[in-house]
DNA sequence: TAAAAAAGTTAGCCATGACTAACAAATTAA
DNA sequence: TTAATTTGTTAGTCATGGCTAACTTTTTTA
């Protein structure tokens, strides 16, 4: 690890870009990453992305050909898992001490992910006393950056009869939290799949006493563990 | 209070402006507040500050005669109070939760108070109990925006003889902090000044069972209350 | 395999908020 | 009360990080 990662001077946006560019590369475990696919993921137009990348490969941060994927470096990892660690973190705290809600944590902490100092993280860290996983379910880095990437099941690729464990949720919408939320499902809620509709791909999911149809959209969102 | 302090939507830079300025109009109750006087505490040039000023009078945040001096509207002065309020209590948080010292606490509630998020530092707030007082000894305005300003007592304003309590420090220097720190004043140390050298104006002072020399340029940044 | 579509790139524009240099007004001092 | 100094303003430049429009390369599909 290079003593840039402690001195790194990256703006908002550089920032921005990385901790992306990780999130489809290494969490969504992408084969091929492109420069409109992440346009498309910040919500920024493909000149905008094109230019940036230019930037980090400058820094030494990205890796890509020209019209090529795009990939990062040891120190573009580096930095992209300091800023999941510190949104996870921060995600803990607003829920488990500042009674926020799973919906209401994710734009603060977009902020809060920014913020400079490798002493406030980490004391935050030992405050809470190291919690391994967010609220979402999500598992948070620890100080070296160490942190399990679980490949992601989602419940929409289970089949009638199956029965699973909810794991994490993906947390980029508030309209999808308040709806899981609404529903009742909660971290370790034991789902069966009732009813897969060839139709609309709409899954019938029974959990507590709750029967609900989720459609397939929702289930894409929603991480699970497979049980039977 | 109007409603555009809820939406607010300024940058960073615009609440700098908004807050230095009300540190030098309200907290330190100047008379005249200057373009050259407000850059100089902001570290800007005259011309950048000339500009900003510009942008805060057009969204009636300033007002100002060409040529005259400035002024912080209602809304203004609101927006600065809002920033102090948080300022005061991420400081007090690092300070109390985090094991922060006085002097590193500064740089990051620099960047915390900048965090957008009115549930956030109201439950930070209800979290620590609602505390009146930062960690430097200074009111902590409330969810109203409501404090009480003490007219500012420094302990080279008393003279020989005078005994006075350690009430607050001025917490924009590191190293000024870690010199309070250092030879061991604390918020409430009682002080008696024993002798007050006109030649250079430095304060030789007795605390608990110390006795120490300082200049006037640090008794400058120390508040206090006079007891005799 | 040639045409169409998608993906990536480039050029040029804009706003923000810094800056310097040059100038104008106001204040202070001689 | 004029001259010097300080203070304030304006004009023009720069970097960052957005954007659109036009263009090129790659991939897909007919």
């Amino acid at each position: 690890m290079t003593n840039k990662l402690n001195s790194n001077n990256l703006t908002k946006s550089e920032e921005d870009y990385l901790k992306a560019l990780f999130q489809l590369l290494v969490e969504d475990d992408s084969a091929k990453v492109g420069n409109n696919q992440l346009a498309d993921y910040l919500n920024v137009s493909p000149a905008s992305t094109n230019n940036m990348i230019k930037k980090l490969k400058g820094k030494n941060y990205v890796v890509s050909e020209k019209y090529g994927k795009l990939d990062l470096t040891e120190d573009g990892k580096a930095i992209a898992v300091r800023l999941i660690r510190k949104h996870r973190l921060w995600e803990t705290f607003l829920c488990n001490y500042l009674n926020f809600t799973w919906d209401e944590v994710h734009d603060v902490a977009e902020q809060l992910e920014h913020i400079k100092s490798r002493k406030l993280i980490d004391e935050l860290d030992r405050f809470m006393d190291f919690p391994k996983k967010d609220p979402h379910g999500e598992q948070i880095p620890d100080a070296n950056g160490e942190y399990s990437i679980l490949p992601k099941v989602t419940l929409s690729s289970l089949s009638e009869g199956d029965v699973c464990k909810l794991m994490a949720v993906n947390d980029g919408s508030v309209n999808f939290l308040k709806y899981v939320s609404a529903i009742g499902l909660v971290l370790s809620s034991e789902i069966k799949i009732l009813e897969v509709r060839e139709f609309d791909n709409s899954i019938r999911i029974q959990f507590n006493d709750t029967v609900e149809t989720v459609t397939r959209k929702f289930a894409d969102n929603v991480f699970v563990k497979k049980v039977v």
